[in-house]
DNA sequence: ATCTAACCGAGACGGTACGTCCTGTCTTTTC
DNA sequence: GAAAAGACAGGACGTACCGTCTCGGTTAGAT
């Protein structure tokens, strides 16, 4: 009813290394699992015993140690808000960058897993920031969060994978977000979030 | 030099109906080129005499009739970026919502086409809808289309895709985005277009 | 309904011989599918529409030209009965000594198939040898042909299976059941063929 | 040096009927160590502890209790094979019948082993019952015993193992086998006996 | 009225990746 | 130190899909 042998970490740090390596070197699209298990120096059953599908061996691997800290104040409404696009940019980047979009794709991954690392990590950053803008008097009441964060995260998707630009406008959009959200009407709550 | 057989428009129409109720019926990622061929009462021959990959076939089927067409002068900045918005919504919705999501993993689809259908249209229509905002004197300037188109087509990219939600908040987008493009200081030129 | 492109007997032909070397240079039991596609040249899916197994394979690359010929007349029944045996001996070489084991121990491969080639005909030979004898007159009857054809059969099984020494004493068996059949009360049937 | 805690007699009980159980509701090519580790309730570990391999572990498990006792003197040369012939099928059926082919076709089974248990054994029993019939006078010498006993074993293998079929008519094959030795000129030796 | 070239459905082809399974070994904790 | 439990590396299996190719046959426009 007990123990067994217990897993190896060494073997998670493998694949977590070995899937970002080769995400960089060939590309979500050209990654292949033997790959991943021959570069980890690991057996393909120790991937599918810790992952389901190829898609969830990805996302694990890209998700590892994606920040969720709400950043530190920065003294007004704009000023923090170009600091969590800047949290977001980096989340996009590194394997990320290359492996979102083949997540995106593949439906076979969770979407709420999905949704809860990537977007309830950033929404709650927002809302804590959006609360500091409410005591510091810069705003009124503090607006729909998911409507303001697609505000924030949507134009740094479409930069850097329709796009494939790099180094998005980070400051203008803060600051076209930031005075948008002072100005009389436009933050009170208004879409039911689901 | 010339002859043979031309080709039956009768397999150009089935191929487009096959992919769309495929892609409606089992997504993207499930969607076979087999598949379509059977469905469609075709030899797999036909379609790859028609396109060149899996990804061409789906994105042909997908924008096939995907307006161009640069709104009418609803008389404000703000109605007319709210125009646009909807025209990007419709532009998204339908089969591509199910096959954008796989066409921007695929590395395969040519980045420029897509970017032609998807990106070039709509910048078009929103410079002209930022050059009547010139005209009207709402504007002091035309600013960075990227940038703007950006703002604009990344929150719907969001809402549909990430967050998997219907019906997104165009209206509170369009207020957000014109009122904050009239502020003086946001207008400007700021970052160079590729 | 019809049509479609016809199967090429060059893949036949390259599977039945890249089956065989494969057999004779590394054994049934390491002989793999992939291997033999490789050597074959052939893609695994091309061998899984001829065969629908490993042992399917290689049950019909072994059988591919076992001979069903009732041998000619040598003049006496054991003379004859030699002949048989040798022609035994000789279905059993080759390819088939490396492949008969491990198709016999995997259930998979149809008993019925394998009866049919390995069994049916040889029993068809002995049951011709026999019916000249008893022309002849050297036998009063025809024996009952499952037990004279496992008189012939077994011994030379064992030798080359069991033993696994080569050149069965095929002259000295011969001789043995010759005379035993010769023998009066020995050769009426007496067991009931399935 | 010694101690620690003895192997648990239980463990080899639970092994040799776990394994016949499962060769008996599955067969030998579908039978795997962690069915019979599972089914015995035994560890992996405790598996390989007393086997190498697998087919060592069959192999235990079906020649446990194989007699190899020399038949009382029957009274006659025909009478005292078909003890012997009797003691042939005796240790081919049960759970031998399902494993045999199997243990045939690996080749990894040391063929030492094999032929010691199932051949050594049987040929000295042939060999004594073959000196008795001298001794009676039946026969003028003893005949080579390697021809004799595959003439007796291997009816009775191809009967049960490719004709699949039950009951040899193993009478008969003794009554055959008995008078053709006693023919002048069969009983000598006459092929060198590796 | 041919001839010819490109089309058509059907389906086999080489190649590649997938996810499952099994073997024999190793590593825990418990007795 | 043996036991049960179960993770480990390695590697074969059979399936599925892609994009290409080959059949036999059809359908235009050019001769």
């Amino acid at each position: 009813m007990a123990g067994g042998r217990p897993r190896e970490s060494r073997v998670d740090h493998a694949l977590t290394a070995a899937t970002r390596e080769l995400l960089a070197e060939t590309g979500y699209a050209k990654l292949t699992v033997d790959a991943v298990a021959a570069r980890a120096g690991v057996g393909k059953a120790a991937i599918y015993r810790r992952f389901a599908t190829k898609q969830e061996l990805v996302f694990s691997a890209v998700v590892h140690g994606v920040s969720v800290e709400v950043p530190p104040d920065a003294g007004s409404l704009e000023a923090d808000l170009l600091a969590v696009l800047r949290d977001i940019v980096t989340s996009l980047s590194g394997p990320a960058l290359t492996a979102i979009p083949g997540l995106l794709a593949d439906v076979s991954v969770d979407p709420g897993r999905f949704e809860e690392i990537f977007i309830a990590g950033e929404q709650a950053c927002l809302r804590a920031v959006l609360g500091r803008a409410v005591s510091r008097g810069e705003l009124p009441e503090v607006p729909d969060v998911d409507v303001v964060h697609a505000l924030l995260l949507g134009p740094v998707f479409v930069w850097l994978f329709l796009l494939r630009r790099e180094e998005p406008p980070v400051e203008l959009w803060a600051s076209f977000v930031a005075s948008s959200l002072r100005l009389p009407g436009n933050s009170g709550p208004s879409v039911g979030s689901a």
